[in-house]
RNA sequence: GGGCCCGUGGCCCAGAAUGGACAGGGCGGCGGCCUCCUAAGCCGUAGGUCGUGGGUUCAAGUCCCACCGGGCCCGCCA
């Protein structure tokens, strides 16, 4: 494809036209590649762009192309260039298939680093349906990354100092609540379960209250009881929140703890350099007297919210202030460094290390060429103080990227199914505090179900083993293509009914064009060969050719923009293209020639597909 | 009060980085297609002031301004 378009720009040069924008047409009918330059020289000349498209094209010589079958002025002025199908065939097909599941992979982040964090949710719960919109678009972003030539890694940042693990610290120790989780129910689940209660019984009587401030307070004593039991919950809710990642298909290379960003001392000489570079200053007056605070004044919009505060009047830092300095360990602004220990290991076999301050480990996380943060919408403000913060030391602040997403809220049938009083309000905020969530594991667990109940009608003859195996994989993707096919400007009002269908514009049509096509390549007797390239092609092969030779620039595209939905728009494009050349283009009962081709085109699909879906975290299956 | 985001058929959403060829798809409705590679599919059909009003342009869903409606953020919390 891209030959294509190297050839139609050789021959605009030749015809006189020096520089055009060259786009891939993606509407059957106007060629295969196009252009608008007409419009422009219109408007330098004055005349019409419809005569200059027409003067273009007549004196643009195709008799020696390989690719370019004809050249068309059309209406308004557009110049529309008609590809020599078996030629363009070839080439699509052959890249594809040569390329396999790794189809359309690019270099334009060879030699760069990308330290890419999200997940990143308190260790007091399990993941409800919002934090999995932050696990899928971040781990999609790393696969989009890697896809891109980027050395990549994960991080998973674990807030496990501060005030929320006091509410579960205080039931464990204080309101009778056991350490372990009833029969079938997770450690994390169990967590939030007790947060949500415990809350309650704090609103209920005062002095639970000051219970739990005394708890946070002595959190900061190192190697006191709490301290100790902190440790220990936070580690089982992190196992058991980590599954559930595992689950929806995300892997992670560090585990960072907001402690140790503490224990290690990053702030410090974090402080020593605003303090150096005369961006921090000790408030004499008002009510921020006694802290240390960051001048926002030369910020264009922060400037008109006050300066904000990183050193509190009692010494300790601030969420900000620790954010400055992790930000500063990410982009190598800061010498100091953690250490870390091998904590786990990702499905994929690949060690996760966490930072400890007793860790034997060595090892190079930081020091990042760029870093993308999956952080919802709400924190805006303060990511762009990280920001401000990061220019005033010097470091240019483009490095650091906060990659927003709208919040996740519930849809009125599904507030109302958890008692919520949803009177005329067309959706609900969830709320771990007031317990108005849906976790991840049984959304996961009832789209599976639906799931079974579709295959075990198809294929009667599947052992149980199989059939909850494809089942979980149908719920992944359905879950997975949902949460990442719409912008993450927008919030999403999940509807559990809408989220577990596996019919239409979802991750299971997908994998069903997959399966369909993999069926095809079983059931052949013939070798797929790469020859003879089809001539006088079926409109629907076209399509497909044209569809999978996209995939390069889609990814492009995708990669400079960091849009993950661009992706998954495309697998649906793709997906719609493939079933329609399934029907009505046989392939096993189609001559042999046309059998041959048709069955390499059906592999240079399944390498596209293959490949897109990989990046979009949807796991496929061959049978379905 | 200041700032950010969203507004496309009954419902959900593409199309917004770079303005261009009839505004695409799904759900739901109606009507078809399984002696043929899996009907989790395909085809047809009905349904649209792209929130409103201005502006820029040969050309605006897309860019600019104002307004309306919805959401979010502005703590010595994280």
């Amino acid at each position: 494809m891209k030959r294509l378009i190297e050839e139609a720009r050789a021959l605009l040069r030749d015809a006189g036209v020096r520089e055009a924008k060259l786009d891939v047409q993606r509407q059957a009918g106007y060629g295969e590649v196009s252009t608008a330059v007409a419009f422009e020289l219109s408007k330098k000349s004055g005349k019409d762009p419809f005569s200059i498209a027409k003067q273009i094209v007549e004196a643009v010589d195709t008799s020696g192309s390989r690719f370019v079958s004809h050249v068309e002025a059309v209406k308004p002025g557009y110049i529309n260039f008609h590809a020599r199908w078996d030629a363009l065939a070839e080439d699509v097909i052959d890249e594809a298939v040569k390329a396999g599941d790794r189809y359309g992979a690019l270099d334009v982040g060879k030699d760069q680093y990308m330290l890419v964090e999200h997940t990143s949710v308190n260790p007091n719960k399990a993941l409800h349906i919002g934090h999995a919109r932050n696990t899928c678009l971040g781990d999609s972003l790393a696969r989009l990354l890697t896809r891109a030539g980027y050395r990549v890694a994960v991080a998973n940042y674990v807030d496990d100092s501060g005030t929320q693990m006091a509410d579960i610290l205080l039931a464990f120790s204080k309101l009778g609540y056991g350490m372990e989780p009833p029969d079938g129910v997770k450690f994390d689940d169990y967590c939030g379960r007790i947060y949500t209660e415990v809350n309650r019984r704090i609103a209920e009587d005062s002095t639970l209250e000051a219970e739990r401030r005394r708890i946070s307070a002595s959190l900061e004593d190192i190697g006191s009881e709490f301290y100790r039991l902190n440790r220990s919950v936070v580690d089982r809710v992190l196992r058991d929140q980590m599954r559930t990642c595992w689950r929806l298909g995300a892997r992670y290379d560090v585990l960072n703890r907001e402690s140790d960003v503490i224990a290690f001392d990053l702030w410090s000489e974090t402080f020593q350099k605003l303090q150096t570079m005369d961006a921090v200053y000790l408030a004499q007056e008002g009510a921020k007297k006694g802290c240390w605070v960051i001048k926002l004044a030369d910020h264009p919009v922060l400037s008109k919210e006050g300066d904000e505060v990183l050193v509190k009047s009692d010494g300790t830092t601030t969420y900000v202030a620790r954010d400055i300095a992790y930000a500063c360990w990410k982009l190598g602004a800061v010498l100091k460094d953690f250490k870390y220990r091998r904590w786990g290991e990702n499905p994929d076999g690949s060690p996760v290390y966490i930072t400890d301050v007793n860790g034997e480990e060595v090892l190079k996380f930081g020091q990042a060429s760029s870093t993308v943060n999956v952080v919802d919408a709400r924190q805006k403000r303060p990511q762009e103080v990280v920001k401000h913060a990061l220019r005033k030391l010097g470091v240019d602040p483009s490095r650091y990227i906060h990659y927003a997403y709208e919040v996740v809220s519930l849809s009125r049938s599904d507030a109302a199914k958890l008692k919520v009083d949803v009177q005329d309000q067309q959706f609900v905020h969830m709320s771990g505090r007031a317990g108005v969530y849906i976790n991840v594991d049984p959304l996961l667990d009832y789209i599976a179900e639906k799931a079974v109940e579709g295959a075990v009608k198809r294929h009667p003859d599947w052992p149980a083993e199989k059939l909850d195996e494809v089942g979980e994989k149908v719920a992944v993707a359905a879950l997975r293509y949902f949460l990442i096919k719409s912008d993450p400007d927008k919030m999403i009002v999940f509807d559990s009914e809408q989220a577990s269908d596996i019919e239409g514009d979802t991750g299971p049509y997908i994998q069903y064009a997959y399966a369909r096509a993999s069926r095809i390549i079983e059931k052949a007797e013939a070798e797929p060969l790469p020859k003879p390239y089809g001539q006088n092609l079926d409109d629907a092969e076209k399509e497909l050719v044209k569809v999978i030779g996209l995939l390069p620039f889609v990814f492009e595209e995708a990669v400079k923009i960091l849009s993950v939905k661009r992706v998954a728009s495309y697998l649906r494009e793709l997906a719609v293209s493939f079933n329609n050349f399934y029907e009505k283009c046989p392939v096993l009962t189609a001559s042999h020639d046309v059998k041959v081709f048709r069955l390499a085109l059906v592999e240079a699909f399944r390498s596209a597909l293959s490949s897109a879906a990989w990046v979009a975290g949807i796991p496929l299956v061959r049978e379905m």
